[in-house]
DNA sequence: AGGTAAACGAGACGGTACGTCTCGTCTTCCT
DNA sequence: AGGAAGACGAGACGTACCGTCTCGTTTACCT
């Protein structure tokens, strides 16, 4: 029993609005140019309501991403049994998505609140992080099944170094169709060890 | 001739007190909490001093950079011969610095000024990514050269994969040693081919 | 009959530790500072039992006067059959208290209440000021029985004199022994007349 | 040299636009329902601009009355030789404004002030209490050299009686010409002493 | 040497947003 | 129905910074 038990119960339609509303004001215009006040007004919602309930604005934005009302690029990760083909896609789909100014205002509330209290940071990978990164590991391990990927190396590494590539470029504004094929080959299909240059 | 000629000339011990203030108080503080006024307060600096030679904070960080007094606490690479072990010295280090809260700051810097002007975003990049970015392709191409490595995937994207597991793994606060092991393992020292290519 | 008759009866001692509440924070803490929150917090009630029963906390405050549970520093006025004497003491006491910050914490109430409507003020005027002031008429006017004091004066104007001394020099900070023993020894003891009347 | 002598000046404009939008507010509003924004709005100023020179907004109010913006009513005191006369004359215009509810407003926010620390309070009553007490003193001592007041009392305790009254009579909302009246006629035409009921 | 002019430290200015506090109302469960 | 608990919309509070604007002072170059 955790729960307190008296007491109004928190508003799940204010929840939503306030949320609605962040995810709203930061798709218009950008998360900096947003404000609490701004989100409570839109929302119709008084200010206290978001301080009790959120630490942060980057929380509250967080939340309207988790609530999925603030998409990220959506990254399903095609299972066609050619796994150098899928990633190459998914790849190639989801860098296209990063140039997007957008996506880099959700990403600075998303890194500005990984890099605040422990407990709120688990909880973004949890519910942002982890549906892409679990899914990616699953599809690499079918790989590994088919012997399209050696099982020598684990499929976290592999997810780790895909996921760390976009978001490496994609924070520092570097091209990125190019550089991930590359990689994803290096992975995949080794070429045979050079003997003589 | 662009140039006024009269009047007092800029000082240049205000202007390093000033990048250094500002140096001092990201790694302190963090990119956000740093303030103008407490630059211009720790510089022993008038405000519009900062605001006569630099349009905005992350111009003043980013000079800070550049001259050299704000850094990742970047390690040396090593160059033994032997790329495998170099590297696993390397990231082993790396990854252990990775709970240092500066770096924290200072990647929080960069993807604060990642989602601002194209401008800032790159010049900041440029200077705080590079001093460990380029050697570590350099020494990955000396790599191939020995063999070591195959050249059918571009040095860059292996030091992508490589910094940018770092980066996803730090913002998520996963651990990371082995895995950076595992990858390297992956890279340089591939399994036999699929039965079936 | 006015009154409904059904549900649950009024508490009794619910309101009375409301007004105690009422009455302990603001000698604590003064009028201004008191809140409807803290005074249901300390009293263990809830909001809406308050507003349910008073309309502000004037009014709740008001009440706890009329109760008794929030008075004047007063000190009892003695009767020694020496109307100068018994004034002389209980000034000197009085002012002694003057000092006292409950006191002035007291007047504040007062005048913030005088300034909102007239009923409200009414209210406090009567029940904070009349147990000091009444006493003191009376005694003024055994002190006229008694040949002690002219009754060419009214009491009430030997008592707003006395008392009105007292409450502007505390506001304005002045010394007051000696003033008060001044003004006594005029209105009991007057001076013979003026030559040229 | 106390001054600090480096910076900006104070905008003289600003204080008096502050002050004079004070008033105002104080006068249309209500001094409870004045707002520090709301004085910042219409004076045209930051309310940081407030906070740095004022404590609390009773002492911008009070401010404002040492200004002569906001005017208390207006105590001349007529010397016509007659100090009876002029007494009366005095009190009973002074106890008619006393009724203004306007000028309770102002009053409200002196008694806050001086409520508040001792500096403040000092600061009040030399500039509010003082130019009416003083000239009340000093026509008291003309009349006593004139012998139509004893010597045996102080003027100062004349004085304090005659505005402690107006005060108490005011806050207490009482009447009062006839009570002030009944006092002054007590202070300076003594009866003879009772002989016999 | 004296004049001109830009840069300097200092800090006040008009603003925006913050995060907190209090108000008076509303909503739930418990008695 | 009364009451405790506590969430709610509203809005004022006092603070922190922003970027701009005077000030008086300092330090060069130019007569």
């Amino acid at each position: 029993m955790t729960a307190t038990r008296t007491g109004r119960p928190r508003s799940e339609a204010t929840r939503l609005a306030i949320l609605q509303a962040a995810a709203t004001l930061t798709t218009e215009l950008g998360y900096d140019h947003v404000t609490i006040d701004a989100i409570a007004s839109r929302a119709g919602a008084g200010k206290q309501t978001i301080y009790r309930w959120w630490s942060a604005k980057s929380m509250v934005v967080a939340d309207a991403v988790i609530e999925g009302l603030l998409r990220l690029p959506a990254l399903d990760l095609p299972d066609t049994g050619d796994l150098s083909a899928d990633l190459k896609a998914w790849t190639t789909a989801s860098a296209a998505k990063m140039g997007d100014s957008r996506f880099l205002q959700v990403v600075r509330a998303l890194v500005t609140a990984a890099t605040g209290p422990e407990q709120d940071a688990s909880r973004l990978y949890e519910h942002i992080m982890r549906p892409t990164y679990e899914p990616l590991v699953a599809r690499l391990r079918r790989g590994q099944d088919a012997g399209q990927l050696s099982t020598a190396v684990s499929a976290e590494s592999v997810a780790d170094a895909l996921l760390g590539t976009l978001l490496f470029r994609a924070l520092a504004r570097l091209p990125m169709p190019e550089t991930m094929t590359g990689i994803i080959d290096a992975l995949l299909a080794p070429p045979p060890p050079p003997s003589s240059s």
